[in-house]
DNA sequence: TGTTTACTTGCATTCATACGCAAAGACTAG
DNA sequence: CTAGTCTTTGCGTATGAATGCAAGTAAACA
């Protein structure tokens, strides 16, 4: 029994085949090289990086802060209402991503987003999320503070 | 000084406004009621739960099978190479964000993703990794095998 | 040069999560 | 009821990540 190969996803394999350097690994059982589960790996890995740092509250709302507006890491520790040096992590960590693009000014650095296709990929999330929100009032509320 | 606002941040916060139903939190400095950042907490709350499933790889190649596919639990290990039990327990967790949905059939259970934004966040956030990973060829490399 | 402002980095603590393994449920078939 | 799949759940462990605090760097200014 086997239900893998390409029967499902589309082209997630070769959108990124097409892109050329990628890592290797050789298939365990069957499917493209370099593809576990129908998925390209290298696009599994990438996905998976960019999603793991929108998937923290404070800097999601910096990534949503950024889409409209260049600001300094001050500038988004009062906004976001958190300690400048905290932010100033989330910021390195965006920044090894590519996430975000910095200019200095004087003594201040002012952040943006300077990769379209982030900046669509995080549109599109928080347009998605806020249908998903509409559709289904409140669902695991339940305390917490944290 | 202060920078935040609605200076950004589009209708993030008036698109969940009209969802009804949210936690509340005494806004520290300013921006409306129940927002941090220009930002709805629950849309970032509910963002943040999402993104946090998909952030992982085993989780995002069975998310991915599942959109054109609906597949049992040993359908899926096999697919992406990971015991059966392991497979199981992310797909309770998905489960309980309410990713997939389940049909039991014999002693076979088949997931399936049946939220149709679900679908389309997926959808989006694959197709712009995809992008991303087009226009830029590989940055991170380093040895270190997995 | 010394001081102030703005940001970054290092470190320790704490908490969350993924993984493997073993045992338990659920359902079908004899 | 017993045997055999398929799936779920519990548990211990190891790894990863966020947070707070303190020290270090960088640029403007007196």
């Amino acid at each position: 029994m086997n239900a893998s190969k390409q029967s499902g996803a589309p082209r997630l394999t070769r959108a990124a085949t097409v892109g050329g350097a990628r890592s290797e690994q050789p298939a365990a059982s069957l499917g493209a090289p370099g593809t576990v589960g129908g998925v390209d790996d290298d696009v599994v890995t990438l996905a998976v990086e960019v999603l793991r740092i929108l998937a923290d509250p404070t800097r999601l709302r910096i990534t949503v802060l950024l889409l409209t507006a260049e600001l300094s890491v001050s500038e988004l520790a009062d906004a976001v209402q958190r300690p400048v040096a905290g932010v100033s992590q989330h910021l390195a960590k965006m920044r090894l991503a590519h996430l975000v693009a910095t200019r200095r000014e004087g003594t201040t650095v002012r952040y943006r987003i300077d990769d379209e296709h982030i900046r669509q990929l995080v549109l599109d999330t928080t347009r998605h999320v806020e249908h998903l929100l509409f559709d289904r009032p409140a669902h695991h509320e339940m305390g917490g503070p944290r």
